[in-house]
DNA sequence: AGTATCTTTCCTGTTT
DNA sequence: GAAACAGGAAAGATAC
């Protein structure tokens, strides 16, 4: 290890804790690099070299605790975002970029040659305010606040303002001190965590898939140092305290997060049978972290609901995959997969909250969305309308739900490593189920038979299906008063609620309908938008849409008529809101995150005026 | 155990 | 007349 790391104990945007030390130190792959920062960060291969001018007065410059930085929680951000885009294209041209907690002055700096390498970061470059001139490794990077809305909900940041006396002026240079820090990108790990079991992350995985998570949250990286010891298997041992105490105000985040990476790895790696690799029917060739243009905000979008099988009628939505590529980057280390959708355009969920906490994920996703705007509080839970851009990260949510209820129940014969995978043991079951009884053998990708299987009617699907321990089906809902309202309850009459304790989790019917709409397998064919500005959008197949639903849901009872009334109930909560006089068209309302797409029923620009798609109203 | 929330089911009546 | 809408009521499931 070299003997003079600045960045002891934490390596978060470097500058949490390097501010401490008041020597400049030239860090990252350039030519100036005193240390080598693989050491300290194993995945640093794309930390860049800059100088940095911290905004602070001197009073704690031995670095024994101190955080003279105030800055520091979002200039990983700022820098990730600077060095994005000199690997767009276009390093020499000066760029505006706004932000609204730091202004960031960008000024050549011959002193320091940072040389940052490769990669392709494609990150949203609206956060920064930043004049760069001449050569673009070469910097003088001066933080300052802003007026600081992020800095204020930064305890860190408050914390240090007492002793930053910072100016909020890019002259107050007798406040300063250089120093050169590393620059995390926001994918600055190649996504290494993607491609490993969480059990086997390593301490750099875990920081990466901090940093991934913060990027994509808006969360400022400043308690990553608390952090810097674990390793995947620890954080899997976590609870939410645990994670909250770990950073302050946003351990939940970070929890609810984690949690939901491990549900969708557990789904997908025991479900290959019905993950089409050659069409990425889970669109599983895109890594869920941010290296993806324009979709910073995007999480691990795992795309659960794409692991539906379409509906028997939707037959002619083969599953051609737009790219065809091979899930191999998304290999997780068992042969499962992991990975969004989005580069079909789809965005999928991801509403945080493993613990389907509604609050939960409406706010991570709000925050998130936040994140991608150029508005103020990245606090701020009002969903922003972006055109073109708003593919947030969004949450994790219905994903977290969705199981494959056809699969479920059975026992798993192999135990699987992640035993505080607790929560999640019934979808590791219904995977283990499946494979054990069709992957092995014959997977069913045919979607009638994986409906009939949804409806009970196959044995083995549905052997330990919902019953009521006499084998007999219960039926959910209000009791019919009629008693003779027959079809539905000759089904149900014998059939037994489909809705049982391996139900919980399933997903909320708004973020189904959300995740439909950014699946390009069904929409526009059975849900499309009408009006993507406004969240408005149409039922198209209704009762497909119902049957879907039912699919999920492992009830075949289920109607449009219900899924209807259900739909109705979100208008008091606002997560739809009724739009009046017109049939089967409904519209997000403001407590609904993350609905909107970047390519609105997936329309070709080729295929102009000679398509349905072309009929998004605006 | 109690409560809150979400969903499902059934229902009546209304609108398109 | 059919389909959809609106919303009350009741009950199941689940989370806290």
């Amino acid at each position: 290890m070299p003997s003079a790391s600045p960045f002891e104990g934490g390596l978060i945007c470097g500058i949490n804790k390097s501010a401490e030390s008041s020597s400049s130190v030239v860090i990252g792959g350039g030519a100036g690099a005193a240390w080598d920062c693989d050491e300290y960060f194993p995945m640093c291969d794309d930390l860049f070299t800059y100088t940095v001018s911290v905004v602070h007065n001197n009073n704690n410059n031995n670095g024994s605790g101190g955080n003279n930085n105030s800055m520091a929680p979002h200039l990983g951000h700022q820098l990730a975002n600077n060095a994005s885009n000199h690997h767009e294209g276009q390093p020499q041209q000066q760029q505006q970029q706004q932000q609204h907690h730091l202004a960031v002055d960008v000024s050549p700096d011959a002193s320091v040659v940072g040389q940052h390498h490769h990669h392709h970061h494609h990150l949203h470059t609206h956060h920064v305010q930043q004049q760069q001139q001449q050569q673009p490794n070469d910097f003088m990077v001066h933080l300052l606040p802003l007026g600081g809305v992020g800095d204020q909900t930064n305890p860190a940041t408050n914390n240090n303002n007492n002793n930053n006396n910072n100016s909020n002026s890019m002259n107050n240079n007798s406040a300063t001190s250089h120093k050169t820090i590393p620059v995390f990108s926001s994918s600055f790990s190649n996504g290494a965590w993607e491609k490993k079991l969480p059990a086997d992350w390593d301490e750099s995985d875990t920081i990466d898939w901090l940093f991934t998570v913060a990027n994509k949250l808006g969360i400022p990286c400043e308690y990553f140092a608390s952090f810097g010891h674990l390793r995947g298997s620890n954080l899997l041992e976590m609870n939410k305290d645990d994670f909250q105490s770990k950073y302050p105000n946003h351990g939940h985040k970070f929890y609810e997060a984690f949690r939901q990476l491990v549900h969708q790895i557990q789904l997908q790696q025991h479900s290959p049978a019905i993950i089409d690799t050659s069409t990425d029917l889970l669109g599983l060739q895109n890594t869920p972290a941010v290296h993806h243009h324009h979709q910073v905000h995007q999480t691990n979008n795992v795309d659960c609901w794409s692991m539906l099988p379409p509906p028997p009628s939707m037959e002619q939505n083969n599953y051609t995959a737009a790219n065809g590529q091979p899930p191999e980057n998304r290999l997780m280390a068992n042969g499962g997969y992991c990975g969004p959708a989005h580069e079909r355009g789809h965005y999928t969920n991801n509403n945080s909250a493993m613990d389907s906490s509604s609050s939960s994920y409406i706010y991570l996703n709000a925050s998130a969305n936040l994140h991608h705007h150029s508005h103020h509080q990245q606090q701020q839970q009002q969903q922003h309308h972006h055109s073109g851009n708003s593919k947030s990260l969004g949450g994790y949510g219905a994903s977290d739900a969705i199981q494959l209820t056809n699969f479920q129940q059975h026992h798993h014969h192999h135990q699987h490593q992640h035993e505080s995978y607790d929560s999640y043991s019934l979808d590791m079951m219904a995977a283990d189920h499946y494979s054990e009884n069709y992957s092995n053998s014959t997977p069913s990708s045919d979607p009638e038979e994986m409906m009939a299987a949804s409806d009970g009617i196959s044995p083995p699907m549905m052997a330990n299906g919902p019953h009521n321990g006499t084998g007999l089906l219960k039926r959910v809902g209000r009791p019919s008063t009629s008693g003779n309202k027959a079809s539905s309850s000759s089904s149900s009459s014998s059939s037994s609620s489909r809705r049982r304790k391996q139900d919980r989790g399933y997903g909320k019917l708004w973020e189904f309908i959300r995740d439909l709409l950014h699946d390009p397998k069904y929409c526009p064919s059975m849900v499309r938008w009408e009006d993507v500005n406004d969240g408005v959008f149409r039922i198209v197949q209704s009762e497909k849409l119902a049957n879907l639903w039912g699919t999920i849901k492992n009830n075949p009872r289920m109607t449009y008529e219900k899924l209807s009334r259900a739909m109705r109930y979100y208008y008091k909560s606002k997560v739809f809101l009724p739009v009046l006089g017109r049939r089967l068209v409904y519209k997000f309302g403001p407590h609904a995150v993350l609905w909107k797409p970047d390519n609105p029923n997936f329309e070709h620009p080729t295929m102009e005026g000679d398509d349905v798609r072309h009929s998004v109203r605006t």
